[in-house]
DNA sequence: CCCAATATTTAGAACTATTCTAAACTGCTT
DNA sequence: AAGCAGTTTAGAATAGTTCTAAATATTGGG
């Protein structure tokens, strides 16, 4: 038998995403990057993931929280987005797309890039280039 | 000679559109209000009004100032942006517009509604009823 | 396999923007 | 002028986030 634990190709697959942006794959960042990536598209808060750790019983603190939502956001990997001042949300597709906002509820939701189209978008004084366009489309659910 | 002191025209105008929608016209509100509405449209943070009230000599708090903005926001007389989870902007301008924000000095510029078309909005789950369309072009500035 | 170098994690303190509290004050109506 | 509701205020409190500096983990080299 050869010596590696079988069945590992999901795990190897994270380390080397991890790697290929040039971060060690610690535990931490490990567990955290699976609640993140291992499902569909997710949109959390660093308290929801820190809770959801410690939920799933993965031995992390929420300062490491932040340093991975932030350092995964750096890389590319995930993509921040701010609704109210109170908090921020990270969001895991990180493709050009918009959201509607629940403002009672704080759910929020993909619009996928078709659907909005914006035409005519003023130039940039000094042609400063564009960073990012977000398009938030508030509702009242 | 009349009691009234002279020129106070703007005044009155400002202490009317502040009973119109239901407040008293109290002196921290109208010094606020004219610092507020009394140059063209205007971005602020609560700290950065409250800095220029104290400046222009205004005795007021900064949780008054912070009152203030919360209540005209609810009266439609400002329109709150959030573009960073650190602070809130207010903006007195109040028709649909948006925003180019710049990222590096934090400085935020309208764009007239009419050089942004959004087309095919989605359908909202249930026809929940869409209560505002935010667009922010981040430009690295 | 062990070690040093470097990156990462962590608890807890610190910070920032904002909200709350409850007491003092002010504007408005009678 | 009196009284009541609306407003202001200082300071305490809170929430989310960042910082600090010490402990620990990962990696590449010997």
């Amino acid at each position: 038998m050869s010596p590696e634990t079988p069945a590992k190709q999901p795990q190897d697959a994270l380390a080397e995403q991890l790697r290929s942006v040039g971060l060690r794959p610690t535990r931490q960042r490990m567990a955290l990057a699976e609640l993140l990536f291992g499902q569909g598209k997710r949109h959390v808060t660093a308290e929801a993931l820190y809770s959801e750790a410690i939920g799933a019983g993965v031995h992390v603190s929420l300062a490491t929280v932040y340093n991975a939502l932030h350092t995964f956001t750096a890389k590319g990997l995930l993509r921040e987005i701010s609704l109210d001042s109170s908090r921020s949300y990270f969001d895991t597709n990180t493709e050009e797309h918009h959201h509607f906002y629940y403002e009672k509820s704080g759910r929020l939701e993909d619009i996928d890039n078709a659907d909005v189209k914006i035409g005519r978008l003023p130039e940039t004084p000094d042609g400063i280039p564009v960073s990012r366009v977000d398009v938030i489309i508030r509702v009242d659910g």
